[in-house]
DNA sequence: TGTTCTATTGCAATCGATTGCAAAGCCGAA
DNA sequence: TTCGGCTTTGCAATCGATTGCAATAGAACA
């Protein structure tokens, strides 16, 4: 069963990767010497001109430290887990950019599971673990207290991006979805409309709750009647529910003038519900998403839309968790991101 | 500076992650039998009830394997390194998902590394391999001569997706270009374009030159002269460089009634620049482009595109390397994927 | 010259799991 | 009763790097 890869003649050093005894042997010293004239933090305890012919021998035999080894022995991968709603939401590869970027700036390497295509988060979160994660970020929008509680009592470091958890304990980067609404519906207000639906985001998830709060706190803080503000939720983000949502919505008694979807894949899906009902946007009824992802510029109408920093959120994310990472208990906990709304093609002014 | 995480009263195990021995030790075995008992490929070597009592007690404690440790003495880590052109681009996440799926399956984990944004490429693989990735997944199209090498040398099974190497040396899975650009070249020949410019992709990168090469074969075939077949070269794939290369097609001589993309992007790009130069598509000119990317059917006009299996060119690239790592030399190398035109608004019959 | 101090290096244990080999226990057959 | 053979378990080395402690050497000082 063992495989051997290295040549039969063992003459010099082996074939395979040369390990910190190899570059020890070539110098003459101690494996341990040549450990810490490689670390910068313990370089000082070793002679310069050693320390240099150390380097130079690690270099000449391509010498790369073991990360699996020096995780067992110091307790740290530095490897961070993500938990990913769904790779293949066009709006998550922007967080991840930022995430990722500053994590690996301070040498960690992230490993991201995807909540969208596999088993549960809580198996997920699990698999992490065993493979020794030093931390997690979770943008998984699903998120149920259970992962939550897993985490806290794996003792791992945490933090949320795009989301909060309904109790406050964990530390989060996200938008101010209130804000957010408060921009859409002032918007159309300002524009005539008098009836705003909503398409709501699942009830269970912080950005669907939120946005949800927040479309009906403009709604009163505007003076309209929560009776010409219907709303409808769906089960998922994605274009078919916003299309089964908005037909719900057109089919009400008093059609709204305006809808306001809590993210730009539902706004496409009300696009599509207009386009079988034989409605036109903006003609007949204008429409703002949310997030302003990627080449909704360029769909028909450009859409109205809030936008959120997405990429801000995951680099504040990462911020957070190397905070925490390196002991200290950081000053804000909630670190919540302004939006700006991209006014474009698919709101106008209801003429009465 | 040792960090004490567990309580003074050591009572019982410790608080921190429970290890083999503290299993062991809970059923009166060694900890070698605990370790036999865990591994479905060692357990028959344990009694039944033993194993039993061993399974139960590892569930009671909440026991995890550890990686690290495991890597450590087995020479594997569990782990795939896939090298991303750019997180960000719409067509890298299915095929991310497709790859990840099925390593996961199969109890890889996967760690992606941006080329987008960060460092060198080579960089990106020393470090990938310093993680002590079992294999590499490289998706970076702009692959140059020398990662390949060095891949190579390192003696690490690697697999190419959306893209091949020069020499065809290393496994991949690829859509197959010539054929898609075949398939824009007579849809758009069959409605009666004979002027036909090409807004071509990088020429390093793989797809760059065979989509050129298909395109301009195609267009031989065709019995269509190379002269009035334009072709104008990007340095990367985006939206900015798709319009200044379309910019320079349609200030040619005489200018080309219809334009194949070498992909969506860069399409994106050609429909700019068709606005600012007072241009309709698909009136004035038609558009092709390639790979069919999330959302270019709701884009103004909906865009007829070539697309690829991108989930699939990800799963067979799985498939690929999970060959090399099981031993087995998998009876192909090369895996080429049809690709398929969908036709949308952006293309309509040339009056002449 | 003797003593103390400091700078540098070596030693050996350790992290958690795996695995070749040896030992122990048990069976049945001669 | 004894021996070969089989199953099950224990032992101990090992993977590669880190680190507390001890040892050494040389310098500085009295």
């Amino acid at each position: 069963m063992k495989r051997t890869l290295r040549p039969a003649a063992g003459l010099h050093a082996s074939s395979s990767r040369p390990t910190i005894k190899d570059v020890a042997a070539r110098c003459g010293v101690h494996p341990s010497t040549v450990s810490r004239a490689l670390s910068p933090a313990m370089k000082h305890l070793v002679a310069a001109d050693v320390a240099d012919k150390i380097q130079a021998a690690a270099n000449a035999l391509g010498y790369r430290l073991n990360m699996a080894a020096k995780g067992l022995r110091t307790g740290r991968s530095g490897l961070i887990g993500v938990l990913a709603p769904d790779i293949a939401d066009p709006g998550f590869p922007p967080m991840l950019s930022g995430i990722a970027d500053h994590l690996h700036a301070q040498g960690y390497a992230t490993i991201v599971a995807d909540a969208g295509t596999e088993g549960s988060e809580r198996d997920l979160v699990d698999r992490l673990i065993a493979r020794g994660v030093d931390g997690l970020v979770l943008a998984t929008v699903s998120l149920r207290d259970d992962v939550v509680k897993h985490c806290l009592d794996a003792a791992l470091p945490v933090v949320l991006v795009n989301r909060v958890d309904a109790a406050g304990l964990l530390p989060s980067a996200a938008s101010d979805d209130a804000a957010g609404m408060r921009l859409a519906v002032q918007h159309l207000v300002a524009l005539g409309h008098r009836r705003i639906g909503h398409v709501a985001g699942p009830q269970h998830i912080s950005t669907g709750a939120r946005r949800r709060a927040g479309f009906e706190a403009s709604i009163r803080a505007a003076g309209l009647s929560a009776r010409h503000a219907p709303v409808e939720a769906v089960e998922t983000y994605t274009r078919a529910a916003g299309r089964e949502a908005a037909l719900r919505l057109l089919a009400r008694r008093t059609r709204p003038t305006a809808i306001v979807a809590a993210n730009d894949l539902l706004a496409l899906g009300v696009y599509d519900a207009l386009a079988a009902r034989g409605l036109t946007c903006p003609g007949d009824i204008s429409v703002v998403g949310h997030n302003d992802m990627p080449f909704v510029d360029m769909v028909a109408p450009p859409l109205t839309t809030v936008r959120i920093a997405q990429r801000d959120m995951g680099e504040a994310a990462a911020r957070l968790l190397l905070d925490r990472l390196a002991g200290r208990e950081a000053a804000t906990d909630h670190i919540v991101l302004a939006p700006e709304l991209i006014i474009r093609g698919s709101t106008i002014a209801y003429e009465h």
